[in-house]
Parts: structure tokens; sequence; C-alpha cells
DNA sequence: AATAAATGTGACAGTTTTATGACAATATTC
DNA sequence: GAATATTGTCATAAAACTGTCACATTTATT
């Protein structure tokens, strides 16, 4: 599946430009005009990255940003910030509020794919079409197989896609409710301990080749996919 | 949640100006025009940070100032003059009483800004999702990890979040009631004595790895977490 | 020094949270 | 369409965590 980049500009000839600049080079386009569009925009699924226009009404951009990376589930989206002059001030807000590279107007196509393809890089190294490789754990999203330390590995769908998920994500704590945001979907109507039991299923194949315990429980929390050995209890 | 910084200042178009640029810069403005004002309102929960006029009605901000610092709870609340003269006497009675940093009238917003940005970052050089680190102990919100010396450290949801608290909120006295409502939650009906034992175990997980007390006792008042060795007696 | 007040500690029982095995319903495969 | 695999939910077991209490210590007062 394509990245998804949310482009919010309020000039809709650049804006247009830059979308069509986007899915020329394989990217999945959203546009939003306004702060509010944006907003209502930014929702599951999440866009890859964000395209945010310093100057736009209703607001400045830095305010989104902001708000975004207060949010637990939107800290993460890498910003790429459209600015018309290489302001030096602008530059200093911006990155305070966690900008992840700024793009100066007027700029070329290349230039742009080029910085979204760097911050991506950055943000997210594995791509999503990469085998993914963790600790003798091996995922390839192509072949839909695992492997652990080179021995093929059978889980069904929901473990492949609740392991994929923790290989992508590792070293950090998930609740149950944005684990079934994640694997199963919004708006989806599960218990919340069905988490439980997947994880005890995904814990029992890895385990079924003696390995540690990746899986960690983060009492009154959630899961977490370690590398790190949990302190013993 | 965002900073709260009290803005002590009786004329009112340079009191509002200022609430105004800080609300612009992500700051939650409250404001006081006379001392008393300031007193009625340095109180739970205490502001971040204390804008203080240095010629006030009824007093000199400096009282305030000395006043604030001598209370065990206020003490820690970092200060800000804002004087219309650069008196090199005011300095020295500012910085006697305990003053953070000063800013000349007139100031650019931009001058302010910074000089706020700068001492808090001095006195809480953290954020939300970053790891805090302090005297050798990690805190890492995302994993829900602590470490202390690169040691593993396991401990239970309270102490988590205790720790997490005085990591944010050190060299300052903290009652037993204010610890409960900010580690256990406002409306909790739970003795005050329980804090005592979390406390205990909070020491303990930390002792256990061969470390200073950092929780120190203040009798009749709480307890602080800090850094530098409490004097005995 | 004796008494009173505040804090430190270990134990413990109740409660909450998580792990686990079983099962019926549903989806997939052949 | 039968056989097989997968899924979500429960009930129950197993852990982990909590708040209190009773008693020990320490510190302040008279």
């Amino acid at each position: 599946m394509n990245r998804q980049i949310l482009v919010v500009e309020d000039e809709a000839p650049i804006r247009e430009m830059i979308s069509f600049v986007l899915e020329q080079n394989g990217f999945n386009a959203i546009e939003a005009e306004t702060i509010e569009q944006a907003q209502a925009k930014i929702k599951e699924p999440y866009p890859d990255l964000i395209l945010l226009d310093w100057m736009l009404p209703g607001g400045t951009g830095v305010k989104l940003a902001k708000a975004l990376k207060q949010n637990e589930y939107t800290r993460a989206i890498p910003i790429i910030m459209l600015t018309a002059r290489a302001d030096e001030d602008d530059k200093v807000k911006g990155f305070d509020a966690g900008i992840d590279d700024y793009v100066t107007k007027p700029f070329s196509p290349k230039e742009l794919i080029a910085r979204i393809k760097a911050v991506i890089r950055r943000v997210a190294p594995t791509s999503l079409e990469e085998t993914i490789e963790f600790h003798g754990i091996k995922l390839d999203p192509v072949s839909h197989r695992v492997f652990i330390n080179d021995k093929s590995l059978d889980l069904g769908p929901t473990e492949f896609r609740l392991l994929h998920f923790f290989l992508t994500h590792t070293e950090r704590v998930y609740s149950r409710e944005q684990l079934l945001d994640n694997v199963w979907g919004t708006n989806v109507y599960v218990e919340d301990r069905t988490v439980d039991v997947h994880i005890r299923r995904l814990r029992k194949a890895i385990a079924g080749e003696g390995h540690e315990n990746f899986i960690q429980t983060v009492r009154g929390s959630g899961y977490r996919f370690s590398g790190k050995t949990q302190p013993s209890g």
C-alpha cells in the first residue's frame, strides 16, 4: 500500500500541483484546504506524513503542528512545513513544535520528493515491502511468511498482523484499544480482552521456537514488543 | 497540559498584551493585578512560572518574590521579573530574592517568550513524551520503562506514576494531599498515609540499586524529590 | 527525660488485572 | 458441502497491586 500524504495548503493551484507531483511519485495524496479540514482528515487511517503550509487562514500551521504533536495518536506523524520565506524565526518556532523538516517555497518537485523520502526513511526505516528482521524473527510482508531463526512459523492472519504491527512498532507500550485500532482496524466492535487472547496465541507460537518473551505485559497499560529483557517481577 | 503562567502586572494594557502573547505561544495565562490577587491565585494548581512586575501598588514585586521563595510549596516556582529600568540595584535585589530572570520593559514578545522558555527548560527540562533523565534515573513514558544507571527497574503502576510525577516536579515539597491529587487523581478517597507506603515502596525500588535518598521527607509538610543531598536535620 | 506527634515498615486481605483453556460461531479450503 | 482453520467471548485460575493497620522509629515539645 502506498504512503498516504496529507497536503494542507489553502492555495488551490499549489495544492493541486503538489498532489500531482506526489501521485506521480507513487504517493497517495489527500488534500485539505484549512486547518479544520486537515483535522477532520487526520484520523484513521492516519496519513504517513503531513505537508503543512505555514500561512493558513484561521490560524498558522504551527498551531496544528503543536496540536498534533500533543496527541498520543498523531504525534508520531512526521510533518514537513511549507514556508514562503526562509525565515529564521519561523524555523525555530516550527522545530519547537516538532517539525521534521522544511521546504521553502518556491520549491522544485524534485526537492520536495527528496525531502519527503528522507523524512520517511528516517521515521520509518522499514518500508512496507521489505522483510523485517528483529532479533532472529523475520517477517516477509510480501510472501506473508514468518521465520524464526530461519525456521518457518505458522501464524493465523490476526497473529500475523499483530506480529507485523509489533515488529514495526517495538519498544513502545500499546493499549489494548490502540492495538485493536491498529491491527483489527477502527470501528471494529471487539472486546478489549480479545487482544489478550491473541497476544497469548502469538506468544505461544513464538515461544514454541524456544524464544524469550518479546511480548511484555505492562500492567495497567497494555503490551510492549521489545528485544530487551524485562526486569524480573 | 500547557504550562500555566501567572502574570502579575497592574497596568491592564501591558498585562493583556502579555497574556495574549503567552496564549499565542501555547501557554496558559492567568492574570493578577495586585500582590493580593497574585497571592490568592498562587495555590493549587500552582502556576509553572510567574511573570512579576517590579513596580506594583501595595508593595514591590520583590516582596512577593521573597515571600514565595520562603514558602516550602512555592519556593520552586520560577519567577521572571518585569522591570522598567535596567537598574543594577534592582537586579541585585531581585536575585537575592531568588529571581530566575529579568526582562526589561519595553520588551519584544519574542524576547519574553524566549526567556520564559529558557527558564522552563532549565527548571523542567522535560516534555510530555520525552524520556526523562535525572541523576542516573531514566524514565521513558513511551516504552513505560525505568532505568537506573542503565539497569532496568521494575515498578508497579502507582510507583511508576509517582516516580514520573516526582521526576517532572523535582526540588519541591508536595504534601500527601497534593501527591494524592496529582498521582492518584482528584476525588479519590484514600488515606493520606497511603502515600507513605507508596513512597516507601518507591524508595525501596530505587534504593535496591544502591542509590541515595532522592525522596526526602520534609517533616510536617510532605515529600520532596531532589538530586541534592538533604542536609541532616 | 518523658510525652506527644509524625513517619517508617512489614504484613495482609481484598480487589483488580492478566493468563489460559475451552467452545461455539464463522470463515476458508479443497 | 464437508473438513479444517480461525475468531471472539467466557469462565476460571493465577498474578500482581492496593490500601490499611498495627507497631517500630524518629523527631519535636515541655
